[in-house]
DNA sequence: TCCTAATCATCTATTTTTGTATATCAGATA
DNA sequence: TATCTGATATACAAAAATAGATGATTAGGA
């Protein structure tokens, strides 16, 4: 049974403990010392009634209840920091922290040139850079605004579509010399490809889209969209990468060009809360245009 | 510029100023002292820069950027409870506090009964309600569970679909007496009618259905459906309500019930998270049950 | 086997936070 | 006008939280 309100900071340093898993790294992370971070825990402890971590000369192992408790903490912690950044763009203007999320392709190979122009742009504006796959990250409010390749289904969010990001077929022309170039679909089981680790939504809208694939053994895997880019630049073999990004680099072929295309829809999406203040509808507008120039419209 | 991250219970302090408008109030609702209140306050306007609040000899006055921060700290403080009712519910079995959103009169006529059994099969269940029509509070996680007119559009709930609660027209017989009862639907505009004080998802659909009562003027006009069911079984007029709660008052009659019956989509909603938590899972099954029985299913 | 480096627990001095009491100010009321 | 009630601000004492130092325990490596 819960007596009294448990101090808001004790969350902070539980959380911290369970991810730096010791009382004495916590205590570096958080500027403060092992014989407090032990206090707050223990007051912790006391105040929900059982027991959060078995203290081990090793450090602390989280018990059951804490790990179910980290995701609620782990929420707080990202509130916090909104709030934070909230408070920063205070004062009118384009001024305080930004965070966008965006998938490690776009937020390497695409983002840096626009956040550079509007950096210069507005010299009070902070970006922060969140390179992440995952959908969710907006409503948990771990990112201001989110470059997303899904529509989100969301009512508390501005979405603006940019358009279908071409997805073609690309090889080195170092591979294409020593291996040859397929020239029908059905030659790419020969070759050495470039694939995904894992399923996902992305998949299976390729495979739906050109069924061969299912096929196909790729002779490399990567979940990671940047590490597969670097496979194809590295001439490893045949992959699927933005042809934007292809051209690029004048060594980089892409094959199959009317056999084999993929739009990739692209959104940039924002909580409605946000529209108001200057530095987010900025970035917001910038991203917008900039993602739509990439596009070439 | 933000130098130091600031407490958190700096945020739970600033929250309760803003909601109580004064550092005494606050003070006495968290159970500190005015001085410790207003130096907390003191410490996060140095901490981030900037003025929260006018003083003035009659309290606190927010600015604007208070105001911009409030719905930030809301989320907080709503994090901060949910955490603690995950906590209370540690412990395996079914135990804790379960906090159920459903509309007025759900909330007041269907559930009671339902969770009083509920509460009789799990003595050692809490059980809180909110009564609110306001679709977003689980996303904000203001409560475990909720009882929706709409369905949700979000993939991290779980959603389970009761059925149409069926809606129809009535009037207490005393109304009736003195009034006589209406033959067409045309003549409901020569009658007192129980209407909306304004236009909402609810009111549309119904107007979709009926377009006559485009053209009624309500003689009664509230938003609370609950107020609209009291005024209709006072006898003040013909309005619209749930056919089932109607029956239960012998006095009260339907009218049209050919020509006018409106099925309300009811649905049983939870967060994804919490579908292994003993007491989540109990009061979620329960209230599907409940209500499908009140539907008669 | 012994040494090192890491951990948590405990004790005490110090710093920080809080509470108490009081002064001051503005508005409502008789 | 005098008075009462609510509010914030300030000074100082009390309480609480914190840091620092030390000891005990364990794992890993020479």
């Amino acid at each position: 049974m819960i007596r009294i309100e448990p101090s808001w900071d004790f969350y902070r340093t539980f959380l911290t403990v369970l991810q730096q898993g010791s009382l004495s790294a916590a205590a570096r992370e958080l500027g403060l010392t092992q014989p407090t971070i032990g206090r707050h825990i223990d007051a912790l402890e006391t105040s929900i009634g059982f027991q959060l971590f078995i203290r081990s000369p090793q450090g602390l192992i989280p018990t059951e209840a804490a790990t179910d408790l980290r995701p609620h903490a782990e929420q707080l912690a990202s509130n916090a920091a909104a709030l934070l950044r909230a408070a920063s763009g205070q004062g009118g203007g384009v001024r305080g922290t930004v965070r966008i999320s965006a998938s490690e392709v776009i937020g390497i190979e695409v983002l840096p040139p626009i956040l550079s122009a509007l950096s210069d742009q507005h010299p009070d504006l902070i970006i922060e850079l969140s390179l992440s796959d995952a959908v969710e990250n907006l409503l948990h409010q771990e990112a201001d605004i989110a470059v997303r390749m899904v529509e989100p289904e969301q009512d508390a969010l501005i979405t603006r579509r940019i358009g279908g990001i071409p997805l073609g077929l690309h090889a080195h022309r170092r591979y294409l010399d020593k291996h040859g170039i397929p020239e029908k679909l059905e030659d790419l089981l020969d070759h050495r490809t470039i694939g995904f680790d894992r399923e996902s939504a992305f998949v299976r809208a390729i495979r739906k889209r050109v069924p061969l694939i299912e096929l196909m053994r790729p002779s490399f895997r990567a979940d990671s969209n940047l590490a597969q880019l670097a496979a194809i630049r590295a001439g490893f073999g045949i992959g699927v990468c933005q042809v934007a990004l292809a051209k690029r680099d004048p060594e980089i072929v892409r094959l199959f060009k009317t056999e084999f295309t993929l739009p990739l829809e692209t959104f940039v999406v924002m909580h409605e809360n946000l529209k108001t203040t200057p530095r987010c509808r900025v970035t917001f507008d910038a991203l917008v245009e900039g993602l739509l120039a990439y596009l070439g419209k």
